[in-house]
RNA sequence: GUCCCCAUCGUCUAGUCGGCCUAGGACACCGCCCUUUCACGGCGGUAACAGGGGUUCGAAUCCCCUUGGGGACGCCA
């Protein structure tokens, strides 16, 4: 049976470089009919916060990553993890340390002068310092001296790293409190995982775990470590740019299967296709088709993505999602307009919910001003006739209707002698306060006779008034 | 600095174990078409195998070096 796991630590958002992990690691699960589990990494009392949990959940959430197991906290396994270090301690495989936070500081310092790789030297290593519990003294494992740890990573191939390169780190803090790399190894050995897909900043940390996992007689986990994701300039992600939540690009008026779609071919492709729905990137996802390289974070592509879905999937959750952003920005929607028509209408306009939510607001409230240009362009004297023709037209039609109401601007071109475009124009600017719009006989029905007259004359004064 | 990893258009990538690559697709950009506007859609264009050595009849694909980038080096995870 597979199992994979997504262990964040909760000392932040859950940015698009987590949730991608997590995409990944999910995918893998789904596709080999295997569990998820999630695991909060809460070891660091000091930097980990309920906030951030959940900020990890709700962004999980949102992105439908749903987890067969957990969460299950660190904070609720120390007396596991101390278990498994006095088991480590009795086995000869570690031992205490009872070198100060100084003198390894000067020590990494002395090292980093002479170009030397910082590493413990082992001072304590076969002092056989034993603890009564009470002088704080940290428990450190005692790495293999000789050899060297290879594993094969499913992503980046055969990876070797020399013994000689590893220290012995520490896996009990002096408050006793165990340190990551026993954690995560005590976890994914307890919780059966099968395959640890996480970030390529812990390809260094693997050989220190594999060499705990020997030393506990443990079986090791395949790996997959995945490439960074970099933010639009090609740096290091930064607030800029992915950095924020996840839940930022919900706030943003992104749609979660957009986001996901996004991040899904970030670093994995299959042939040619771009869109995918879940059920397609469960099919046709595998480790081995994960690039090694590094990618960077484009809004642009994400922005077109989000188009896609905005036009593609089912209208009313569309409507539900621009009804929710209306309320946050204040707009009521009672006012009689069909709000499924005119969301319809611009689905396809726009690439978040929203612009979409701003791009129809002026239906449902009158707009303060007309755009600028927009106006200086299409509200000028020669519009004055044109507008009064169609305000008459208009007046005296009862079948409101797409069609009728384009019967009307075609009777008013035809009777002034004059294009589309200086009549239809004149009309949509009238009307949405702006130049681009959906067909204007569309648009027209949606507003309604009433504003439609109202905002006619309205333009009509502000030419009189020019 | 030491160790590990990486390297195809501006960006995401295709390139199944060397030949079908005069390097394909997508985003962005630029044209044209559709169109009363804006979009959508369609058609076309600009644009890349980091550099240098090998191996081979033949290399984007294999090897080496250089350069560039990233990561790690915590009583953080």
């Amino acid at each position: 049976m597979i199992k994979t796991r997504f262990a964040p630590s909760p000392t932040g958002l859950l940015h698009v470089g987590g949730a991608r992990t997590a995409l990944f690691s999910w995918l893998f699960s789904k596709k080999m009919g295997g569990q998820f589990v999630l695991r909060i990494e809460d070891t660091d009392l000091e930097r980990s916060s309920e906030a951030s949990v959940q900020a990890i959940l709700d962004g999980m959430k949102w992105l439908q990553l749903d987890h067969d197991e957990g969460p299950v906290y660190q904070t609720q396994r120390f007396d596991r993890y101390k278990e498994i270090i006095q088991q480590l301690l009795d086995q000869g495989n570690a031992y205490y340390c009872s070198c100060s936070k100084e003198k390894l500081e000067s020590l990494r310092d002395q090292q980093m002068a002479d170009k030397q790789k910082p590493r413990y030297d082992g001072c304590c290593r076969d002092l056989g310092l034993s603890s009564d519990g009470t002088q704080n003294l940290v428990v450190r494992f005692k790495n293999p001296q000789q050899g060297a740890v290879t594993f094969s990573d499913q992503v980046k191939g055969s990876i070797t790293v020399s013994n000689s390169e590893l220290d012995d780190l520490i896996i009990a803090r002096s408050d006793s409190t165990p340190t990551y790399n026993l954690t995560v190894v005590v976890d994914d050995m307890d919780m059966n995982i099968t395959h640890v897909v996480r970030g390529d900043d812990h390809v260094n940390n693997t050989p220190r775990q594999i060499n705990i996992l020997k030393a506990l007689g443990a079986d090791c986990p395949e790996y997959a470590h995945l490439p960074m994701i970099l933010g639009d300039d090609g740096k290091r992600l930064s607030k800029r740019h992915g950095a924020v939540g996840v839940m930022q690009y919900f706030d943003d008026g992104y749609l979660p299967e957009a986001v996901l779609n996004y991040l899904v071919r970030l670093g994995w492709s299959h042939g040619d296709q771009e869109i995918f729905s879940i059920e397609e990137m469960v099919e046709f996802f595998a480790l081995d088709g994960i690039n090694k390289s590094a990618s960077s974070f484009n809004t642009d592509k994400l922005n077109w993505i989000n188009q896609q879905y905005m036009m593609s999937l089912p209208l009313k959750g569309i409507v539900d999602l621009v009804k929710q952003r209306l309320k946050v920005i204040d707009v009521s929607v009672a006012n009689g307009t069909n709000i499924d028509t005119i969301v319809d209408l611009y689905r396809q306009r726009v690439s978040t919910i929203n612009q979409l939510a701003e791009s129809i607001m002026y239906c449902f409230k009158e707009f303060d001003e007309y755009d600028a240009k927009a106006a200086k362009k299409a509200l000028r004297s020669d519009a004055l006739e044109p507008l009064k023709c169609l305000g008459e037209g208009f007046e005296t039609l009862t079948d409101w209707r797409a069609e009728t109401i384009h019967q009307v601007i075609q009777a008013v071109t035809e009777q002034l002698e004059v294009g589309m475009g200086k009549v239809g124009q004149p009309l949509r600017v009238a009307v949405t306060g702006g130049s681009f719009s959906p067909p204007i006989d569309q648009t027209v029905e949606v507003i309604g006779k009433a504003q439609t007259l109202k905002r006619i004359s309205r333009a009509i004064d502000h030419i009189s008034n020019l």
